[in-house]
DNA sequence: AATGAATGAGGATTCATTCAT
DNA sequence: CATGAATGAATCCTCATTCAT
C-alpha cells in the first residue's frame, strides 16, 4: 500500500521541484519533464497528481500564497500600530528568509494569465488583511491619511524592493537589510 | 527612395507592436506572427530587422530602459536633496504616465532568463544613477545613513507598488496617487 | 478454494465489460482502466487474464463470432431451402435480439487491423457454413444461380442493414423489422 | 505567389493521402506524421490546412459523402421505378469502382464519435434521397409496401455486402458482381 | 526588400503495460 | 492472486525560423 503517506510525499516532492524549476527558468521556460526529473519521478506521474501544467502552477501558487496569508494573519495585531507593523514586517521577513524561492515565485507570478480565479483570490486575501490593519491604524491617528490601498502598495512595494535586491545583488544585501529598513518604512507609514 | 527612413519606420513599428503584445500576452505567450500582424508587416519581415524573437525583446528592453535612464539622468540634480528627489520622482512619474506599457514591460521582464548581459547592464545603469544621488544626499546629511542600494530598492519598490496598484485596481488608484505618495516616500528616504 | 470458478467468473466479467465499453466508445476510444472499472477489477487484473488489450479484443471477437457460428450451424438445415433459410434468418435474428451489443461489436470490428489470423478465420467459418447452405439450395434449383459468396454477401449485407437502421434510427425500426423483411430477402435469394 | 493553385493542390494532396492512410490503418491507427509523409509535406503543414486531425477526417467525410450524394441525386429518377432503380444502382456502382477507397472510408466511418453534426447530416441527406425514391415507387405500386427506411436499409446493406466481399475476397468477386446482383436486389425491392 | 507558406524540432499530454506491495 | 501507482514511449499540436517567389 503505497497509499496515503507515499502519495502525499510524492505530491509534495513535485510541488517542491516545480517551485525550484519555475523560479530558475520561468513557468513558460520549464518543461514538464524537467519538473519530473527534479522531483525524481517519471513525466506521467506529474499527471497523476495534477491534471495539467497549468493546474500545477495554480496549486503551487495557492499553497504558498496561503502559507503567506496564514503567517501574516497570525502576526499579533495588538492595539499599538507600531507594534502591529513590527509583527507584520517580521512575519513577511521570516517568510522570505525561510522560503526565498516561494516568495520569488509568488512575485514572478503576480498576475499571470494562467492563474485562475481562485488563485487570484488568494492574492487578494493577503491584501485585504493588510488594508484592514492600515485602516485601524488610521482610525487611531497613527497612520497617514492616504488611501489604505495606496499605503499598502507603498509598503509592500518597498519590501519587494529589498527582496529583489537580495536576489539580484546578493553581495550588497543581506538578511539584516529587512531589519535595517523597518524603521525607514515605518516613517513612510506613520503620521508625520 | 526613402529607403533608410522607411526602414526606420518599420523597425519602430515592429518595436511598438511588440511592446503592446508582450504586455498584453506576455513574451512567452506572444507568437512572432502576432507581433507581425500588429505591426502591419509580414512574419518574415520581423527577421529582417531582428535576428530572433529573443533579440527583439532585448532590443525592446534596451530601448525603453535607455529612455527611462535618460529621463532620470536629465532630472536636475540640484544641490538640495529634497528638490533632487522631487525631480527624480517626477521624472519617473511622467515616464509612467506617458508610457505606461513601456514601464509595465520593463517590470514584467525585470530579470528574465532571455535578457542578455547588455540588457541587464541597462538596468544597472539606471540604478547607479539613483545610487549616486542618494550617496550625495547622505553626504549632505539629508538622507538616512542606510546602504544606498537599500534606499534605492525601497524607493523604487514603493514606486513600482503604486504602478502595480494602478494596473491591478485601476479604480482605487489614479495618476494623482504618485503625487500623493511623494511626501510619504520622502519621509522614508530622509534623515528622521 | 473456488479458485478456478472465480477465475472463470472474472474472465467473463472482463469480457462482458469490454464488450459494453468497446461498443459504447470504440476499441481505440476505450482505455484499459475503463474496462477494468466496468468489470469491477483493478487495471492490473486485466493483464492476468489477457496478455494485452489487443489480445482482449481478439478473445472477445472469437467468443462472439464463435457463438454466432454455433447458432447458425445449429439451425436445422432441412431439405426444404425456404425452410432452411427461415431457420438461418431466425437464428441470426434471435442472436441480434438477445445480444445486440455482441452483434454490433462483431460488425464494428469486421476487419480491423488488430484482429489476428485466428479471429479472421472465425469470421470465415461463419461464411462458409452459409455458403454451403446456398450451394445446396442452388443444387435443388431453389436458389438463384449466382456465385454463392455473392448471394451470401447480399443476404448478410441486407441483414446488417436492418441492424444498422435499428441502432441509428431506433424509432423507425423495431424487432419486427426482421420478420417483415424475411420474405423480401427470400425473394432476393430464390430463383425467380 | 504559391497562393491559390498551390494551396488547393496541397490541400487536395493531404485529403488524398489521408483517405488512403485512414482506409489502410484506421483513423485512430493513423498518426498525423504518417498522413504528412504520404502527402509529401511536413507535419506542420497539415495544420495549416486543417485545424486538427479530427477536422481532417470530417472534411474528408464531407467531401466524399457529398460527392456520393451528388452522384445519386444526378441519377435520372424517371417515371419508371425499375429504370430509376437501375440508375441509382449504377451510380452507386460507378462511384465504388472509381473511388473504392472513398467508399470504404465512408463505410468505416459510418457513425464514429468524432464525426460532427454537419458530417452526420451529409450522411442523412444521402438516405433521404433514396427514401423519397422508394416512396414514389410504392405510390406507383411497383415497390413492396414495407416501411421505406427498411427497404433502403436492405438495399443499401446488400450493396455494402458486395463491396465488403470485393475487399475481403477479391478473388471471388469482381466488378461485374454489381451488375449480376442488380436483378436479384430488384426482386428484393419490387412488389412480388 | 518583403512576403507568408512551409518546415520540423520541441512541448504537453495520454495510456498500455509493469511491478512492488 | 489482486492491486493501482508509476512508468515512459508515442501522439497531437505549436511556433520560431527559413526561403522560394
Amino acid at each position: 500500500m503505497p497509499s496515503a503517506a507515499a502519495a502525499v510525499d510524492k505530491r509534495a516532492a513535485i510541488l517542491d521541484a516545480a517551485l525550484v524549476t519555475f523560479v530558475e527558468r520561468t513557468y513558460a521556460g520549464t518543461t514538464v519533464p524537467q519538473v519530473a526529473e527534479a522531483a525524481g519521478v517519471a513525466t506521467g506521474t506529474i499527471y497523476r497528481y495534477f491534471p495539467s501544467k497549468e493546474a500545477l502552477v495554480n496549486a503551487l501558487y495557492r499553497r504558498w500564497k496561503g502559507e503567506l496569508r496564514d503567517r501574516l494573519l497570525a502576526a499579533p495585531a495588538t492595539g499599538d500600530p507600531r507594534e502591529a507593523f513590527h509583527h507584520w514586517w517580521g512575519a513577511l521577513t521570516s517568510f522570505v528568509l525561510e522560503h526565498p524561492d516561494a516568495f520569488a515565485f509568488l512575485e514572478m507570478h503576480h498576475h499571470e494569465p494562467y492563474l485562475d480565479a481562485e488563485s487570484r483570490q488568494a492574492g487578494i486575501d493577503v491584501d485585504t488583511g493588510a488594508i484592514a490593519l492600515i485602516a485601524r491604524g488610521q482610525a487611531a491617528g497613527a497612520i497617514r491619511p492616504l488611501p489604505p490601498p495606496l499605503v499598502m502598495a507603498l509598503v509592500y512595494g518597498a519590501f519587494i524592493g529589498i527582496v529583489r535586491g537580495l536576489r539580484s545583488y546578493g553581495d550588497l544585501f543581506d538578511a539584516r537589510s529587512f531589519a535595517l529598513a523597518e524603521d525607514a518604512v515605518w516613517d513612510l507609514v506613520r503620521t508625520p
